[in-house]
RNA sequence: GGGGUUGUAGCUCAGCUGGUUUAGAGCGUCUGCCUGUCACGCAGAAGGUCGCGGGUUCGAGCCCCGUCAAUCCCGCCA
């Protein structure tokens, strides 16, 4: 708790070389800067009713502004000073006192002095409050925070949230500056495109019928501005995509977008190999960065890491060992294997003594969580223990064994391939939380790259594209659609995917057969992406780029998971504004306007 | 669209197997006392449609059904 009303006054303040004055009629001074240099002076400061102390004929106010706390002694005491509520907002005038050396507050940078009252003035008067500010008191349920979103943000943590987040908005725009990126700006009302999330549409008045969309992403435009030659673009830019929520997933977010001419994917790279490990250096004070960023092709993540994010703190490395248990006496998964499915083992280092009941609680996890039909586990402790090991021979043991390491488990996840690889990669992830193998303070990047170009629609059968439409495909497009590369990558960090990107399609015919694996025929291709296919026409570069998600990137640098922690106003999970009332209904008048008529609900 | 969890005072929660009367605690609010607190302290008070509707029962905060809301996850989504 002290830690927490330390960090008021370690608040990340903006601050300029040419700082305007903070002083006005309200204030000679801010609540964070007075020092025992100040002693004698006298003062005015104008700020919240953080805390009250009454001792009868003396009383204490802690009055809070958005540079800090300062202690305000009223000598004597006063009633009407006594009633005043808590976040009432007060102007007081002063004398700065030294207090004794036994009552200094070192948790306050002002704590060594006091300002003992000589007039003051109530500005507004604040009602009983819905939750306190007080303590910084993270309990309070998320829909009263959003709904009194103003008094929420005046705590301690999320003030510094939001003051933390200006400063690394600040910090990716010079960064980019310097690297020599022009800062442009897109439309905000635009064409609705197929492919991807759902839009945000909305209608014309003018245009009977027709809609506008909110951008997913600038990709088209970012992609015409290297067209127009512009060389080197970048953007904070919001994206809008209707899609149901999740703690790490807002309705509106912002990206660092950027997109570049004449370069490869390396050069892409560059940006986030530049950017990044500095970012996380200059804003998480205790932070270990490990500067060295593995390139990882996107099969290998699926098989070592069971993620396409995977997160490398942790050292739990995934295995195929289908062929240990291919015509094995554990008929289960024997069988599998021979009708097409895969085993994958998991390690679980240190662990071999661990109670019966950690395994249960692991196999429910496995069956309620993963849908497995149960955990396969070999103890690899004096000898190998367990219901698979009884199956196994001693050679298919020892391979096993050497997988696993001394003193350690084996779990094993047998089905298709895919399905295997993801639940092979949950369980790594819950090993690594249970058996605490994560250092909070380490941030480890990564690349992943050679996505699969297409990939097979298990309901339909038909070959969808599998990541950005846009992506330039490696290699012929001759041959299986689905052995084909994209030159396109994620940056990961921690287990989050903060940033994906890659070379684009630049070539008009190239662009039409590639549609045409996933089934668009030109035809399509002209009409959806019309302005940008005739736009290939003229001249393209070849250019490619990439966008960081900068929500989530503030949210791993302060440590929560939550986005709604980083953003001044999110809406809850329904994407509701709580605090101002959004979505709501619209006139009649309003609707007529734009020849939308409200279709009754069933 | 589907699943899990939750809903009791302004806030956070407890409330046992359905039966202790007037449903409790901490914080907050209000009143009184207090000159050195900084999570001040002490004494007292107010504050409840147990989300809402229905059902089972002699009896429901607790069981059942429905419904609404919140949250987390799956689907969806870079």
């Amino acid at each position: 708790m002290g830690a927490k009303i330390q960090s008021v006054f370690c608040r990340p303040q903006t601050k300029g070389e040419n700082m305007l004055s903070l002083k006005s009629k309200y204030r000679t001074h801010t609540c964070g800067e007075l020092s025992a240099k100040n002693v004698g002076e006298t003062v005015m400061l104008s700020g919240w009713v953080h805390r009250k102390r009454d001792h009868g004929s003396l009383l204490f106010i802690d009055l809070r502004d958005n540079y800090g706390i300062t202690q305000i002694v009223i000598d004597g005491g006063n009633d009407d000073l006594e009633r005043v509520r808590p976040e009432s907002v007060l102007q007081v005038t002063g004398k700065v006192v030294a207090r004794d050396a036994s009552q200094v507050n070192e948790k306050i940078p002002t704590g060594e002095i006091e300002i003992s009252v000589e007039s003051w003035k109530v500005l507004t008067n604040a009602d009983v409050l819905p939750f306190q500010v007080f303590g910084d008191d993270d309990t309070v349920s998320e829909d009263l925070r959003l709904k009194y979103r103003y008094i929420d943000l005046r705590r301690d943590s999320l003030h510094n949230n939001i003051l933390t987040r200006n400063r690394i908005m600040k910090f990716l725009r010079d960064k980019m500056w310097d690297l020599g990126f022009s800062e442009f700006q897109t439309p905000i009302l635009t064409v609705s495109s197929p492919e991807g999330a759902r839009d945000y549409i909305v209608p014309s008045r003018n245009h009977h019928g027709m809609f506008y969309a909110l951008p997913q992403a600038p990709q088209q435009f970012k992609q015409l501005i290297q067209i127009a030659g512009f060389d080197r673009y970048f953007q904070i830019a919001p994206c809008f995509r209707d899609e149901d929520l999740r703690a790490d997933r807002l309705l509106e977010f912002y990206q660092l977008d950027l997109e570049m001419s004449f370069v490869d994917l390396r050069d892409i790279q560059a940006v986030g190999n530049e950017v990044m490990p500095e970012l996380i250096k200059k804003f998480v004070p205790d932070a270990i960065v490990d500067p060295n960023i593995p390139h990882i092709p996107f099969d290998e993540a699926m098989l070592k890491y069971g993620s396409d994010k995977p997160d490398l703190r942790n050292p739990i490395l995934i295995s195929d060992v289908t062929e240990i248990f291919r015509g094995s006496d554990f008929g289960i998964f024997a069988n599998a294997i021979e009708s097409g499915s895969v085993v994958r083992a998991i390690p679980a280092p240190n662990s071999a003594d661990k109670p019966r009941s950690w395994f249960d609680k692991l196999g429910e996890y496995a069956v309620k969580e993963l849908g497995l039909g149960g955990l396969g586990y070999i103890i690899f402790a004096d000898e190998a223990k367990g219901p698979v090991a009884k199956k196994l021979d001693a050679d298919r043991i020892e391979k096993l064994h050497k997988i696993a390491g001394d003193n350690s488990l084996l779990f094993f996840v047998c089905d298709k391939a895919e399905s295997a690889a993801k639940a092979a990669g949950k369980l790594r992830i819950k090993l690594g939380e249970d058996l605490g193998l994560v250092n909070p303070h380490e941030f480890r990047f990564c690349w992943i790259e050679d996505f699969p170009m297409y990939e097979l629609n298990e309901e339909t059968g038909a070959i969808d594209f599998g990541h950005n439409p846009f992506s330039l495909p490696k290699g012929e497009l001759d041959g299986d659609p689905l052995k084909i590369k994209a030159n396109q990558f994620d940056m990961v960090l921690n287990g989050a995917e903060i940033c994906s990107g890659g070379l684009r399609n630049y070539n008009p015919e190239t662009m039409v057969r590639a549609f045409a694996i996933a089934g668009y025929g030109p035809e399509v291709v002209k009409e959806k992406f019309g302005g940008m296919y005739a736009a290939f026409q003229y001249g393209a570069p070849p250019h490619g780029g990439c966008a960081f998600g900068i929500d989530r990137l503030v949210s791993i640098i302060l440590g929560t998971n939550n986005l709604r922690e980083v953003v001044l106003f999110p809406t809850n999970q329904r994407g509701q504004d709580l605090m101002l009332g959004a979505p709501r209904e619209v006139t009649e008048q309003q609707l007529r306007e734009v020849h939308i008529q409200v279709r009754k609900k069933n």
